[in-house]
DNA sequence: CTGAAAGCGCTAACAC
DNA sequence: GTGTTAGCGCTTTCAG
């Protein structure tokens, strides 16, 4: 089962043994060059340059010191979202000598508890989660790691102990009251991938339905999104509603995958039918018409949850541990 | 600096205590219940329970025996490709009861070597690469190691050790060479984010170009690619080269891109111009026209890695170090 | 099936 | 500026 594994590495006393010197002094240079004598400083670096040293985490780990690790759990990899919410974290954390171990969940819980389980093994300083609901044995170990955990993206009501995000209900109920002013009357919804955010933004499209008095049309699946879904939920839409006048998308790609679909059947966007996105990806840039789209401040988020994570870690505490970052609605030509 | 954290965390000892045996009886009991009595099996299992214990794999790490842990170092999170890729990498690691470690380095040698000695700190079994140039220091790291060593994506005429993948001149090459066998004659080069792929595909069009006689259009930028990069590479190309007649594009986005600048300037695609992408995505089937591009089976390359890296982990030794995955061309209506 | 002893490589704390 | 000691939590022997 557990084979022998590699070459030993040098250690720091291999280092310390060559130079003449104790495993100690070798330590300090290591954290700080400057701690040691000029002399012994060149001699050390010239050693651990031929030997190629490289660190060893484990006994930092076994100390109970810090390990300047924090671990980030992503849904999932093909998400440009969190491409730049990592890029968020890690502008933040590199800048403080952290480094990020990166997991991904597939939005499944049990692959979350997992993955937590797999990131507190490696004694991660905090923890950043990209999803509100968990398995309990999660939010057992979490509890017992008693570490800083920021649950990102959503705003739960009672975050396990820090929550950045954005209130998914509003942006989508704010986005679909936009199409409803205008005057359309039938809208439809359509979902993908039914996970917690998908379902809290067709919350916010049902609300705005609902206020307004309009019949609900709820087009999902529960494949995972991609651009080619758009035709394939457009289609089932235009059939369950010939009068189709507009969709609010749970995503960009689904909405470019319908507005793509569109000048295939030759409807008009937004004439003959208005479309809405989530995200404000480049791609709806590039689209003509242009896509109007939920903007949401991931980077920020990234930022923002590291920043907090950090504080936490240094022991600051906060009055505040619910962090709303608000959204914008970008405006192209498809509404 | 480094500051004393976490509550300590329930350790074998502390079950052994509570149960009244010894830790080395958990410890057992941890990595296979079956050996241990049922009566104590079921009093660990209990206490453990209600404890919250989490694995701590710093003395494994320390003790010289295998982690079970492949680090995985991927270009950008940003980037479909790679997370087909990385699910094909756990698709077996994970039979295997190996987890993996995921971290990034945009593109850069230099935090390539620094991602590298992370990843190694950790006492992984085994890495895979995505990129085939590295730092004379990263090299150094690898060899002390002494761990197998995937480099995927690219066909390296060396490996460090195995090498999965395709030649990315040759797929170029073909492409190229398809719209040259349609009869066109001036047909551009689109590149964006110089890294070494995009650079072996440049190669695969001059060749092709060479061969024909005709003149090359280089039409680069250092700029990270996105779709609405295809829009201004398009006005580049056709200020250079008015009587532009074909597009090669390093990668589907600007494909994809170029294609959706088109429709805008009233180009039609393929009559007056032919442009093939690389890699195949989904969105160039959702695209009208859809989208000819090479495609690059980069989950079976992740597989191939896995399989390979874990075979070299548990000591197999192969032949050939050099795997090539192939590629094909997936005809669309843009060429 | 269970236990005892040693040790992995590093750092904190305390000398000198 | 440098050395000494002890110990982190687990697994690997080797015993019983």
């Amino acid at each position: 089962m557990t084979q022998k594994k590699k070459p030993t590495r040098p250690t720091l006393q291999n280092i310390a043994d060559r130079v003449g010197i104790t495993k100690m002094t070798v330590s300090r240079y290591m954290r700080d060059p400057e701690s040691v004598s000029e002399s012994t400083r060149k001699k050390i670096a010239d050693v651990s340059e031929e030997l190629g040293y490289i660190q060893n985490r484990a006994p930092i780990m076994l100390s109970k010191s810090s390990s300047k690790v924090i671990g980030v759990l992503l849904p999932s990899l093909s998400n440009q979202v969190f491409s730049s919410f990592t890029q968020g974290i890690e502008v933040v954390t590199n800048a403080q000598g952290y480094e990020i171990i990166i997991a991904h969940f597939s939005y499944d819980e049990d692959i979350e508890e997992r993955k937590i389980a797999f990131l507190l093994s490696y004694q991660v300083d905090g923890l950043i989660l990209t999803s509100t609901s968990h398995t309990k044995r999660s939010l057992q170990m979490i509890k017992t790691a008693g570490i800083p955990v920021v649950e990102a993206m959503e705003l739960p009501e009672s975050p396990i102990d820090i929550a950045v995000g954005l209130d998914h209900t509003k942006a989508a109920y704010t986005a679909v009251k936009a199409m409803i002013d205008k005057g359309l009357k039938n809208i439809s919804y359509f979902g993908a991938r039914l996970d917690n955010r998908t379902q809290l933004r067709m919350e916010g499209y049902d609300r705005a339905m609902d206020e307004a008095n309009l019949e609900k049309y709820h087009i999902l699946t529960h494949k995972h999104s991609c651009f080619t879904l758009g035709n394939e939920l457009l289609s089932r839409a235009l059939s369950e509603c010939p009068k189709l006048e507009g969709v609010f998308c749970t995503n960009d790609d689904i909405a470019i995958g319908t507005i793509l679909a569109c000048s295939e059947y030759g409807i008009r966007v937004p004439e003959d039918l208005s479309i809405i996105g989530y995200n404000a990806l480049d791609i709806g840039q590039a689209i003509n018409p242009r896509l109007t789209s939920v903007s949401t401040p991931r980077y920020q988020i990234g930022e923002k949850s590291a920043e907090l994570l950090l504080a936490s870690i240094q022991g600051e505490r906060k009055e505040r541990n619910i962090y709303d970052l608000g959204f914008t609605i970008k405006r192209g030509d498809s509404l």
